[in-house]
Order: C-alpha cells, then structure tokens, then sequence
DNA sequence: TTCGTCTTTGACACCGGTATCATGAGGAAA
DNA sequence: TTTCCTCATGATACCGGTGTCAAAGACGAA
C-alpha cells in the first residue's frame, strides 16, 4: 500500500541515501543514476512522508501563513498565492488566523510554531505590523516574510514585501481633482493600521500638490467595514454641514459600498452628484451599482512573491540577500463611481 | 531551546513511556504519577512534535479540508469551523483547494493524503458528490465527513451533514407566494450541483403546492455567478418577452445581486415592480440596495460539526455509529429585496 | 507471610526519512 | 603500472515520539 524510500532503492538497486539525494536534488550523483532512481518513483509513485522528513531533516517543509484579516477575498488570495508555491515545491503550507487583539496571541504563534516545526512565515497585515511579535520571531530564529503598507524607503534588514498605498491613494486623489473635485471627504479605516495612515497621506499629499487645503472637517476616521463607509458618508454629508462635498473616497471597498448605500439613502445620484472611489478592487466592487472605481492590488502575484521570497531564505543560502525588499503599487481601476464635477 | 519528551520525562523523574501516557490521556496512570508529569509539562512548557506523534503513531494528527469552490466567504467559514475545533484537539489543518473539473485532481488529493499522512478529510460541495471521489476514497480506506445538499432521507453509511437546501428554497418560494406573486422565475446555479437541482425542486414543489403551475420558461439555467445573475434577470424580464414575472428567485446571492444589477440597468424599482431573492446571505446579501432577502445557512456550525464528526470517527471507535447523519436547515432572511405584488 | 492477580511503569524496537562519515570506483599524473 | 585524488555511493546513527511486551509494584485473599 504505502511505498517507502526503501522500496524504491530496492527496486532501483541503490541504498536509500542515493534515493534522498536524488529527490533533493543533492549534486554529486551520476546522471545513469538519477535517471534509474528517477524510474523506480515513477514506477512506485512514490511521495516522500513529510512527517519523516520533517522529523529527520534540519529544515521542516512546513511553513505558516499568519492572518487577522476580515476580509475573506483577501486571505483567500493569500492563501492561495503561497500554496501555490508551497506544492511546488512539496510544502506544507499551515494557516494561522488569529487576532492580534488578544493577549494570548503571540504565545498561540509561538505554540503553533513549536508543534508543527515550521521552517518559515508569512505576515500579513497588520500583524506584519507588530513590532512586538517581530521581536518575538527574531529572539526565536524564525525566518519571515512580512507584507506591508508602506513606500519600501525603509532600510529592513528583514524580507518585506511594501504594498504602496501611498501612491495608490495619491494617484486616486489626483484623478478626481482631475475631474474638477476640490472639495473631497476620506473615510479612514481603522486607526492604527498602516495602511489607514499610508492611505490617508497620499491622499493629503495630493492636495497638497494641486494646490488644495487638507480640511480636517473632511476625514472621518472610522473602520474598515461597509458600517463604518454607511455612517462616515451620513456624517459627511449631512445636511446643513455645508461642506460642498462633491467626492469621498473610502478606505477601503467596503466602505466605499457603505457610501454607496447612505448616498442612496439620501437620494443622491452616483456620480451626478457624488464620486465615490474604494481601494483593494474586492470581487464586489464590480457588483455594485454603479461599479466601484477602486484601486487594484494583486494579491495572488504579492502571496506568491512573498512565499517565493521566504523559500529563498529557508533553503540554501545561494541567492540571498539581493531582493530582499521588493514594492507593488496598487494601479486604479476607473469604473463608473467617480465622474467629472457637474 | 526545544524541549523533548525526554527532558520532560527526566524532570518528572519517569520514563519517557509514561509521559507519552499522560499527554494522550492513556488510562492505567496513577493520579500522583499524572500529576507530576503535568506540573514537568508545564514547567517546561511542553509541545510535543507533531511530526514525531505522525512518524510514530498508527493514525496521524491532521485533517484535510477539500473544497472547490468560488465562494471566499463559504470557504473561510469553513476552514474557521473546522481550525476551531482541530486547535481543541491538537490537530493540524490541510487545506487542499482544487477544481473538480480538473482530471488530476483525484491523483492530487491522493498525493496530498499520502504525503500528509492525513487522518480524516471534510469534503465540501460540489466535491462531496462526485461518487468516483467517494469511491476511491472508500478504496483508500480513508475516513471522510461530506457536507451536502441534501435531505438526510437516504440512508446513507458514511457521515453526512446534509443543508435542506429544499425546504429553504420551499420555504422562500411559500413566502413570494404568500406576498401575492404567481409568475415567480428561478435563477438556476450550476447545472449539475446538487444544490441546484435541491433548490429547484423547493421551488417547483411549493408552486405545485399552491397549485401554481411550474412554467419551464421561467427558469433559466446558468452558473453560481454574478454575470449569470445579471444574463438570467435581463433573458427573463426582456421586453417583448410577456412573462408577467413579478419575482425573481437567485440560486444564491451572487446570482441575485446580479439580478439586481440587471434590474437596476432596466429602471426597474426594486422592490415595487420586481422581488428579488438570494441564497445562502453572504456578507455582501447586507450591502445591496436594497438589502437581500435570502437564506441563512449557519456554516459555522456545520463545519464545525463537520469536524466533530470525524474527529469521533477518527479516534477511538466509543460513540460511534450514532447521529451519522445530521440535516441543517437554512432558514429564510426576509429584507428589503422582496415585497407585495402591486 | 505468601501467593496470585491486576495495575502501573519501563525498556526497546520502530516509524521513514536526513546527516555524517567512511568506503569504493574511476581518472589523471607520475 | 602505480599513486593520489576526486566524485559517487553506502552504512549507520539519529530525529522525537508511539506500540509492544515484559517487569515491577500494589493489593486482597489464603
């Protein structure tokens, strides 16, 4: 039934340690050899018992995804962005939600770590933000991949992945100062996150660079949920306030369709008379009506860079060290929710 | 730096035997012995390694979640369910995503068993009723929960959890009925599934129930998605077509939203002129405008009973062969996409 | 006290690979 | 041809637990 390294060194008449060479791709053996061993796992269809190797081997093949992410398109990207990877190259890939809230958190990690022996991580927002828990990974030895917000300006001395939200945001604000909007209101998603401050500067930035005062009167700092986009817009443009609104941008897509929801609460037409932008292009932002213009972040390349990135470090040494850092900027997706100042 | 079985057992002042004993909840262990064997554990902080436990043991410590399916809320609701309860028992989680339609798809999985060493699998729709899966599964010997569309009167020998997605969709249809419509059209998911098929069958049954004839040219056969929403809504209620329909019933909440989305392309007031309903009351079911009315399934709690199932089946064989089976009925979610005829 | 029986504990092989180091084979130089 | 060196291969310990079976201990009855 279940077929062991033995039996294929037996079959291809070399010891088991030629076997382990060959699947590993060892050098110093001969091709005739490779070839030979190569035949008998066809032949048997061998697979190698993880659990073995991990036991026996320096190294586990078994690496941990970490997440404290709501969005369920996010982490499924992610997830299947590094699994990807992970069966190309016969690992194990260990998903870890958590919440970076709780107190046990970090000893829940560590835990995870322990049992399952894992050679790597990968971090995502805004548990990648955690400098306790980076510290904690550090102390233990682990290898990491980080994935972040933020411009890749930094020195890291550890592998990071930048997504740049800054410029994203940026490129999003000029476009509809582009349009004619002067007067254009942002919901913040959570305070704290990175991505909430990167977003938030890009946008001021913009304004700043048209020549448009920032007017703190037109933040509103919220969270990352279609709730927050429903209350933020309500509040922004609420009669009486007289604030001229003619654009919000959302933190994200969801409150973006929390916009769109008050907006048609209050009887205003999209985007006659409100542009309204998101940020991520979540599957859902297509579905609204009008469609959402967002900012796209290619999640699947991002996972499997990064799992690329952290296999790099746990394997050989080879090519290290170059590419440690490498940045993605979020490109906009004009769709029909932003629209000329009438 | 990592603590062994044998540091622990060394501590306590016992064999490494009895440690094992202790930590698996072996009978035959003194309480003084149990004792201090735990106060070693936890002074050391004891995990023991799971590669070791999988290598050594006749059955493994992980679980394999096996799915196919587009839907990133369903998924993850899945995996929280099923991770919850193998954190509980110290199991690791396998996720293994793949396509049915795919022809090396069974060869992967089997891969995947043989490499993992896997225990049990969790099987989700579409993948649970492919019988050649079933089979080869059976042939295996391995253990395996299937979660289906289903109405749990077959008796079936292996573990199922079966979602009455026909009496939600009985239940949905009695409700359009019940608020004056005659001319109800469906929406069809994937042809093939059985929750299609389930949900039709619902739908026809509770019309010949109030004796409304079933009119073929009222259902339109499409997939689980958004575009066939919006392909299927603008088919049916064309211009031309006089089909009278004052309702429209989505395989699942995509498909409504899509419906919708067509709707709203046609200057169609929902809930006035047309009744739109979902399935399944995905996040996104809360976000349209109007809000969706559609069916609540509690994944959760079916993945997480789901788990419990195997974990019974997999350990030791005491409760066994008891409440094999176990049918969840979603339940219907009235919002605001649906109202009276006018 | 002594014996028999049941309970508790330990010694040791084993799971299926990898790591280390020794050994054998083959080729170039002397 | 012999010597030396390198490359290819194999023998064996070991990773950290579990399973088996035998030994030791506890306890009641004779």
């Amino acid at each position: 039934m279940k077929v062991t390294i033995n039996d294929v060194a037996k079959l291809a008449g070399v010891s088991m340690k030629t076997v382990s060479r060959v699947i590993n791709n060892e050098p110093s053996v001969r091709k005739k050899t490779h070839d030979i061993v190569m035949a008998a796992v066809n032949e048997l269809n061998y697979q190698p018992n993880l659990a073995a190797r991990n036991l026996a081997g320096t190294s586990s093949y078994a690496i941990g995804l970490v997440y404290d992410n709501p969005n369920a398109y996010y982490v499924i990207d992610m997830q299947n962005g590094v699994l990807s990877h992970c069966r190309k190259e016969g690992y194990e890939l260990v998903i870890h939600p958590c919440s970076y809230a709780d107190s046990t958190m970090q000893e829940e990690l560590k835990t995870m770590i322990k049992r399952s022996r894992i050679a790597g991580l990968v971090l995502t927002p805004p548990l990648s933000e955690q400098q306790a828990l980076i510290d904690m990974l550090d102390e233990m030895g682990m290898h990491y991949v980080r994935i972040l917000s933020g411009r890749g300006d930094s020195e890291q001395t550890s592998p990071c992945i930048y997504v740049n939200d800054y410029a994203a945001a940026y490129e999003i604000t000029s476009h509809l100062i582009s349009l004619g909007h002067r007067n254009i209101a942002f919901i913040c998603g959570d305070q704290g996150h990175k991505s909430t401050t990167e977003r938030l500067a890009g946008y001021e930035q913009a304004l700043q660079d048209h020549s448009i005062k920032v007017r703190e009167e037109l933040i509103y700092r919220g969270d990352y949920s279609f709730e927050s986009g429903v209350n933020g817009a309500k509040a922004l443009l609420k009669e009486g306030n007289r604030l001229d609104i003619s654009a919000v941008m959302g933190g994200n897509d969801e409150i973006a369709a929390g916009a769109l929801f008050a907006a048609r609460l209050m009887d205003m037409a999209i985007p006659d008379e409100l542009s309204i932008t998101g940020f991520e292009d979540s599957p859902f932002s297509k579905q609204t009506w009008p469609k959402l213009t967002t900012a796209h972040q290619d999640n699947d390349v991002i996972s499997q860079h990064a799992a690329r990135l952290l296999f790099s470090k746990t394997r050989g040494a080879r090519n290290q060290d170059k590419e440690i850092i490498r940045t993605f900027t979020p490109s906009s997706v004009m769709r029909d929710s932003s629209g000329p100042l009438s």
